[in-house]
DNA sequence: ATCATAATTAGAATAATTCCAAATTTTGGC
DNA sequence: GCCAAAATTTGGAATTATTCTAATTATGAT
């Protein structure tokens, strides 16, 4: 796993010409660029809109290329709340979400330290977890 | 909470005139009626088609307005996994979904005794979780 | 029965995402 | 560097789950 967690406002010559085996064109950079930047679990079409400020040509459909790529390479994850449209987000560190109901906002939530997921599923024996999401939403507690 | 979850294969009729508040009309009790019949986890769609057999004048857009009325008033819970179309739930207890990503099939995972997702989770003090919900994917275990 | 309100219906509209086919860019071999 | 092949990008069309609209029908109270 790769360890883009810590960059900072990201540019995109931060990255290497290749990232996880997946070919880090322009866009591709961009996208990811954006979605480090500011780590507010943009949609498709807000990666769309800040990316252009840059990059003013690239396309709408070249943004969910690129999001598909990074997702599948698992440099990004893709983030979803019920029927709303996805989020991204590059925290790659095992954490799930949740969404302040007043703001609209998006907040990483990571899991106790140790804990694993059988200890609080009856799962059946021999069974493969893949994919795993976790999404609350709720008043967002006003001490930190 | 009522308690629908015992019900098995029942029949519109078996249903009061009104449930938790909400008026139950003909074509409410018939989408309850295939939700708790066949507990698949069925889309709008599936509930669509299931009810048109004893109710062939219904139509999807009823089907959307009393899923939407039996969710808000739940008596059914809305299920989601990514951006899939939702599916509808009428065990009301406590639970998670897991998807056989073999056979497409849903099940129920339910929480081990006594956990509480505090317990689990890094929450800010003060937060209020008003909405959860945890979608798993990956292979079913062969033995039960 | 009358009236007001709520629910149902068919079809149109919406919106996120995917698909398509053409144009462009990149790559690797020479 | 030049070329052909492969990969990527692009604009626009297509898809599809869901929501909206406006007309019709059912319900419940008086
Ligand atoms: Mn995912
Ligand atoms: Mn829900
Ligand atoms: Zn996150
Ligand atoms: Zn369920």
């Amino acid at each position: 796993m790769i360890s883009l967690d810590h960059v900072h406002d990201p540019k995109p010559e931060d990255f290497p010409s290749e990232l996880e085996g997946l070919r880090m064109t322009k866009q591709r950079r961009e996208v990811l660029a954006v979605i480090l930047g500011e780590r507010d679990h943009p949609t498709a079409n807000d990666v769309f809109v800040r990316a252009k400020d840059r990059m003013p040509t690239i396309s709408l459909a070249t943004v969910y290329n690129c999001l598909e790529a990074l997702v599948s390479h698992q440099i990004v994850r893709q983030v979803n709340f019920e029927r709303e449209s996805s989020r991204y987000c590059p925290n790659l560190s095992d954490h799930c979400h949740f969404q302040d109901e007043e703001s609209g906002k998006i907040h990483d939530v990571v899991f106790k330290d140790g804990v694993k997921l059988e200890d609080f599923l009856e799962l059946p024996q021999g069974t493969e977890i893949s994919h795993l999401e976790i999404s609350l939403k709720g008043q967002f507690g006003t001490q930190k």
